[in-house]
DNA sequence: CTTGACTCTGGAGTCGACTCCAGAATGTAT
DNA sequence: ATACATTCTGGAGTCGACTCCAGAGTCAAG
């Protein structure tokens, strides 16, 4: 290892994804020119994990690979500055502040409930604290990961 | 049509999504019981309406088919309280709040790179104006296959 | 009672985002 | 030099969330 930077295992670890999904954000051109050591292992530096994190976060956030793609790109401080991008990232940030909106009336919506239930409880005995219908119901399948 | 309601199509114009579609989260059970016509056609009413609606917004506020369902299951008025359900509805509040905060982040980001590149165009003549190498960039996907 | 638009079911196909090989080459430790 | 883990490529398979039939039934209008 000539070169300097890390292998693709250590980013798997480093970021939790499989080295599989690695390869294929390459292949999607999310993460781009990775240099390669002489017999043609990928060098990655943090940057690149910087990178990969924020991938993974804009997923959690409903973007598509696509759409991080411009992401990325808009991010990136290249000098290059046009009316279209400013259009675009006015057009992004627009998207991402509706989105925030939405979260927060979701929010609201639940944290509604969530006062509504805590005070039932208060007022009842312990006799919930046994079998719930609805928690079947909400169960039936895997369960919740994240 | 002696029941009333109107039916799956009228249903499709005013969600925006597909017969197809619709009839797919029947299945997945994001709605239930939906009455039927003596011949068999699904009957909808405003509440399924706001459901559907409900369950895109959740879609692209990132939150996947099992947990919406998990949601909706929550924010139903049922009587139906125990521990389990104020614990899930406290989980999810925290999700919604990480995801508020994260979505600002990225607001942020975007926003300071929206001035920097207002600054600039302010700055420089309109030489801008023409060809954009970075739009070029990000556009690549309307052409062959993949 | 026929027409034509709409709906039904079941199943196959698509697309995005991976995951899982197989077989070969690379890198490292002894 | 040998062994063993790690990585490589290309391609097939999986899963979620639909989409797209085909063939049959339903319903309002004429």
């Amino acid at each position: 290892m000539l070169k300097s930077g890390i292998q693709i295992g250590r980013v798997s670890e480093q970021t939790g994804l499989s080295v599989d999904a690695i390869r294929f954000y390459e292949k999607q051109r999310l993460l781009e020119h990775l240099p390669r050591t002489e017999g043609g292992f990928r060098l990655f530096d943090t940057q690149d994990i910087q990178r990969i994190q924020f991938i993974r976060r804009a997923q959690r956030l409903g973007f598509s690979l696509p759409e991080i793609r411009e992401l990325l790109v808009l991010q990136r401080d290249e000098g290059e500055v046009c009316t279209h991008v400013r259009d675009l990232l006015r057009a992004k940030i627009t998207t991402i502040r509706g989105r925030i909106q939405e979260l927060g009336t979701l929010e609201e919506q639940l944290a509604k409930k969530l006062r509504k239930c805590e005070r039932k409880l208060r007022a009842s005995g312990d006799s919930h604290k046994r079998r719930c219908p609805v928690l079947e119901e909400i169960a039936d399948r895997g369960s919740d990961e994240n």
